[in-house]
RNA sequence: GGAGGAGUCGCUUAGUGGCCCAUAGCACAGGUUUGCUAAACCUGCGAGCCUUACGGCUCACGAGGGUUCGAAUCCCUCCUCCUCCGCCA
């Protein structure tokens, strides 16, 4: 969410910002008209207030009730407009850097850093499908069985790999001075709502069945929702929260399951592991001063987090500057880190870091005082540190040898409890 | 699942239908004083609107409804926390 003081003196930027991230423009002029309409009523209500205020000072009862007809009469106009003007506020894109690529799609995403080259192979690679048949680690037809489309079991090694490269991960965060978490996946709807993932992504979130409504449908209270990621949950730790300048920046690290239903990829990346229903994350989360110079510098040291960590797993990997077109409304900056896999032939996504400035702050209302004693709202960060089975393809398919054995990579051998895997 | 208690501006806190358009302390910010620091004193310190300014107005007492001319205060629903009982890991 924007200042809407913001959109209305720099209404042109804003478009300009819809237009770029393929959001529709119209969008922001409907927003001024409800706004418009909005204060008017407001001011009038502010009027009328004053009056019955006055009125049951002077313990006039015959204007206070004339008043409060009048009052009530109003009400519904401005619940209306105040509901549309909320909706519409959700929807406004924050501003891109200015270095951001403009462009529609991820073919337009700009290289911008490159380590490590693919493997040439002496022998023909198999894909971890295949790899995971053979050994024993993988396997999909039961997983469809139990679980449906795209559900999968890991098994034996890659079980143990699983948790091994999650751990590593785990603590190289927590190294570098990040709070570990074990967050809620069962959200309530704010915390989506305050990251972002609605309304533009809520076709992507499962939604609980039970909670919300009885058995004869009748509703109890509020929905609940799976999580997709642990950032909702780290960000929603802080909500309605006033922060001392000191306490910052605040670096959490989640470490949880994830959910997607993946409504929209139907027939996209349907082999293997790649793109599942459920993972799990290690998610980091930044909370720093509302400065994009330090926001900025706070998305460069995430990303090098997760970059070292590829670099200890000797996995070759691109980053990517995300464009316009490519990254979330609530994004000013991204990068997205992707692995080398060799049965894609292509560098593929396994990390997205991302500054949304107080784009999320203001929707969650985390805010800390200044040194000047003023109220500021927080710049918000996040970057997958890690993420499982993804990760896995890259690791079984990069590691194969001639013989069908896998290698360990070499910061794991402890973790896993082996030097290779083979049949 | 059942029974009680509680939720007031970052923290602590006053307040039980009009004297509350919410009290006080701490923290924080600005100022006065000042070798330095500290102390003391003054001002500000939840959200918004109008105003060049002076100043004025509205909203906010966990959330949403309701009663009333008037609600932090009374009623209803929900959320969260605490205590106890029951059940379960």
């Amino acid at each position: 969410m924007l200042d809407i003081n913001f959109i209305r003196d720099n209404l042109e930027l804003v478009k300009k910002a819809a237009h770029n991230k393929q959001i529709d423009e119209g969008l922001i002029d409907r927003l001024i008209l409800i706004d418009d309409r909005r204060r008017e009523l407001v001011s009038i209500f502010d009027d009328l207030r004053s009056q019955r205020n006055r009125a049951a000072k002077k313990r006039d009862v015959p204007l206070g009730k004339e008043i409060k007809i009048k009052l009530q009469e109003l009400e519904p106009q401005l619940k209306n407009v105040q509901k549309e003007y909320q909706q519409l506020m959700l929807q406004v894109p924050n501003l891109p850097s200015k270095d951001t690529p403009i462009g529609e799609t991820d073919q337009d995403n700009r290289l911008v850093e490159s380590w490590g080259q693919p493997r040439n192979f002496d022998f023909t690679p198999q894909d971890h499908i295949a790899l995971g048949k053979k050994l024993d680690l993988i396997d999909l037809e039961k997983g469809a069985v139990t679980s449906g489309f795209r559900g999968y079991y890991l098994k034996n090694s890659a079980a143990k790999l699983h948790f091994a490269v999650l751990f590593y991960a785990w603590q190289k965060i927590i190294e570098a001075g990040f709070t570990p978490m074990v967050p809620p996946t069962i959200l309530r709807e704010f915390a989506l709502v305050g990251s972002g993932h609605f309304p533009f992504f809520k076709e992507d979130v499962y939604q609980i069945a039970n909670p919300g409504y009885l058995v004869d449908e009748k509703e109890t209270g509020e929905s609940e929702y799976l999580a997709g990621t642990a950032e909702p949950s780290l960000l929603a730790y802080f909500a309605n929260t006033t922060l001392k300048e000191a306490d910052l920046p605040i670096r959490v690290a989640g470490w949880t399951s994830c959910y997607r239903s993946e409504a929209g990829s139907y027939g996209r990346d349907t082999q293997g592991i790649y793109r599942v229903h459920e993972f799990a994350k290690v998610e980091q989360v930044v909370l720093c001063q509302n400065d994009y110079q330090i926001s900025d510098q706070w998305l460069e040291k995430m990303k090098d987090i997760s970059t070292q960590i590829l670099k200890d797993l000797e996995l070759p990997y691109q980053v990517v500057q995300v464009c316009t077109g490519d990254m979330g409304a609530g994004k000013r900056k991204m990068y997205d880190i992707n692995t080398w896999m060799p049965s894609r032939n292509s560098y593929s996504e396994t990390h997205s870091d991302s500054n949304l400035t107080d784009w999320q702050s203001r929707r969650l209302n985390i805010r800390y005082q200044n040194k000047q004693g003023e109220r500021v709202f927080v710049h918000a960060l996040n970057n997958t540190v890690l993420a499982s089975p993804r990760i896995l393809i890259a690791i079984l398919e990069n590691f194969q040898e001639k013989d069908g054995s896998i290698i360990i990579p070499q910061v794991l051998k402890n973790l896993v409890g082996a030097d290779k895997i083979s049949a």
